[in-house]
DNA sequence: CTGTTAGCGCATTCAA
DNA sequence: TTGAATGCGCTAACAG
């Protein structure tokens, strides 16, 4: 006979209680481990549980408490309209399931919310009160309300963004602005006046930081700072090759600054050479990665190195320790952008210097 | 004033039936999105519930239903035991993202019930009550007794693996056994009297079915089985290092099945060189693999491709339509393997003609 | 060391 | 169309 159900479905704390001749409560101490149990009780309780399989129900216990073993994760927006890589994502998994899932608890993807009808809200798992630790994982419009609901709620969480409106937002991220700045300064001192920007993540602070630091590198350096170059894009491969296109047109235009992170190698030659131009010939790009030796463009005059995962990296570690009450929030970590004006190879060293200014 | 809490924690069904001057039961019926509600009280609970961001309580709610909106994946095994490749694993989130999270399920992961110390079960997931679905993604043991307890409970829920110890098994997987018939058979017919196999998935249905089919092949063909030449391993590099050395260091063994789909090339590359053989010179390689198109060695006379995650696939979409009420189980999907004696090159047949056995 | 009571937030049952 | 009462399984507070 299988004694891991009864009649009426899975056994309670009541029936371990009558099966052992003890009180629930005696039973529950058992279960969570707490003291003020005779040794002889607290095995014979343990054996039935074990007899039985008895777990008990987290819905009844989330009733009574507040904290839960499980972590959530989710997505600020729509993956069509704030698209995370399938390369971010699938770091994601692995890296949550090394930092909470290898402690023993429930790591829950909440990834599409938006697909009900009834339901807009990301962090509905929160409010529902399934998990007791939110990770936001993608890019935050500064208008973003719900952030500032899980913020205010007091609960452990994350984003993978900074807010302008909102600094004081748990995030572990990176300087964008300041990675805006060192590329452009990189080639205004290499030489160039008109420099065009492939900018993506419209209405966000990751978005507004790009041309923040742009704008800020041409003013230190006595460059007139033309918005027409700071071009919106999204990550969809035709509009990045049109962008491109269009940017590159423009003969005075020497310089291209690929902050999308997409590392779409295809879609900006594809660009470059509709316009006629000659990749690290007589335009040059300075295209951004969230690798740390990746190439993007072997034409490249240099790369800037988005450390994200790793500032997320350190970012997890923190908000395991909130989670468990081990630390306080929010979060805080800011890494810097590294420009990488070397492929690795010193051959690339002597491309630059063969590098033609056209003007 | 943020509206979204109360004084003591999130709103409850009972503050909104006070705010909306009905009682709570009318509520439930509106955020249920039952009949029996007047058009205009619905339209003012609605928008008190809206205004205050109200969520029910997952929890309580599940105190009163059976049915959940989350669907559980687990492993049977420690991964250190069992392992699944970082690529397996890798498509399983975005296949259950597919199939379950783009219907605004809830993707829970416990891939390590093992860390804690009071807790084995791997199906702990389901005892509690937290999700109404469970996938066991990996190999499970002949005696494996959770299953069957999962099986027993009548919760939908799919393994990737059969088990001849309980054939009713809810599965999407492959034919294993098949498989091995088919490669043996293959080897066989070329000319080869002594195969060696590498069989991993000890004391698993996986694993046995190896050496039957391997076995029947012989018997079939009147060649003598010899059990010494099924090598049990495991899928470290190693181990597989050591028993490729082992196995061809016998001269009378003039072929090699790897049947681990670890595509660890290298690894076999290393015990055939150690033993002083050359591939597909003197000695003949199948190696098994899970891309329908990948090319494991150049040099094997043949690949088997393993479907098993087209056929997990479309368990999946069975179990959802299991899980949502609209199909019943047990699911019962196998896929055969497919030998593919040309990698898709031509050149490849010559290779073959020129093989010699050096018996 | 152990048990009793109460109530968490919700949905079901039954009544109005 | 609506509401009151009840209890799901558990734990906190208190009592013995």
């Amino acid at each position: 006979m299988d004694k891991t159900t009864r009649e009426n479905g899975p056994w309670t704390i009541h029936d371990i209680a009558r099966e052992a001749g003890v009180s629930a409560k005696t039973v529950s101490r058992v279960v969570n481990q707490e003291r003020g149990v005779a040794e002889a009780t607290r095995r014979r309780v343990a054996s039935i549980i074990e007899e039985v399989a008895y777990f008990p129900h987290t819905g009844a216990r989330s009733l009574r408490t507040t904290t839960r073993d499980c972590i959530g994760v989710t997505l600020p927006a729509p993956r069509t309209r704030v698209p995370l890589s399938p390369t971010m994502l699938n770091w994601l998994f692995f890296e949550l399931d090394r930092v909470f899932g290898s402690k023993g608890d429930f790591v829950v993807f909440d990834l599409n919310p938006y697909a009900l009808t009834n339901h807009h809200d990301y962090a509905r798992g929160l409010w529902e009160q399934r998990y007791s630790g939110l990770v936001i994982a993608g890019v935050l419009d500064e208008d973003d309300s719900v952030v500032r609901r899980v913020h205010n709620a007091g609960v452990p969480y994350m984003t993978s963004c900074r807010m302008d409106s909102f600094p004081e937002c748990s995030s572990a991220t990176i300087d964008i602005e300041e990675g805006a700045y060192l590329s452009t300064d990189y080639l205004i001192r290499r030489g160039h006046k008109r420099i065009g920007m492939l900018k993506p993540f419209k209405n966000t602070q990751p978005g507004n930081a790009r041309r923040r630091g742009y704008a800020r590198a041409c003013a230190a350096q006595g460059i007139e700072f033309d918005d027409s170059l700071v071009r919106p894009i999204t990550l969809e491969s035709a509009d990045v090759i049109n962008a491109v296109f269009r940017l590159v047109s423009d003969p005075t235009v020497t310089a291209l600054i690929d902050s999308s992170g997409a590392e779409d190698s295809a879609s900006i030659r594809e660009g470059v050479r509709r316009a006629g131009r000659i990749l690290g010939k007589n335009i040059e790009v300075l295209p951004w990665t969230y690798s740390h030796k990746a190439t993007v463009l072997n034409e490249a005059c240099a790369h800037l190195w988005l450390p994200l995962r790793e500032a997320m990296a350190e970012g997890f570690e923190h908000l395991e320790k909130w989670f468990r009450n081990e630390a306080e929030g929010p979060i805080e970590v800011l890494y810097r952008c590294i420009l990488r004006d070397t492929p690795g190879e010193d051959e690339f060293r002597e491309k630059q210097t063969v590098f033609q200014l056209i003007t």
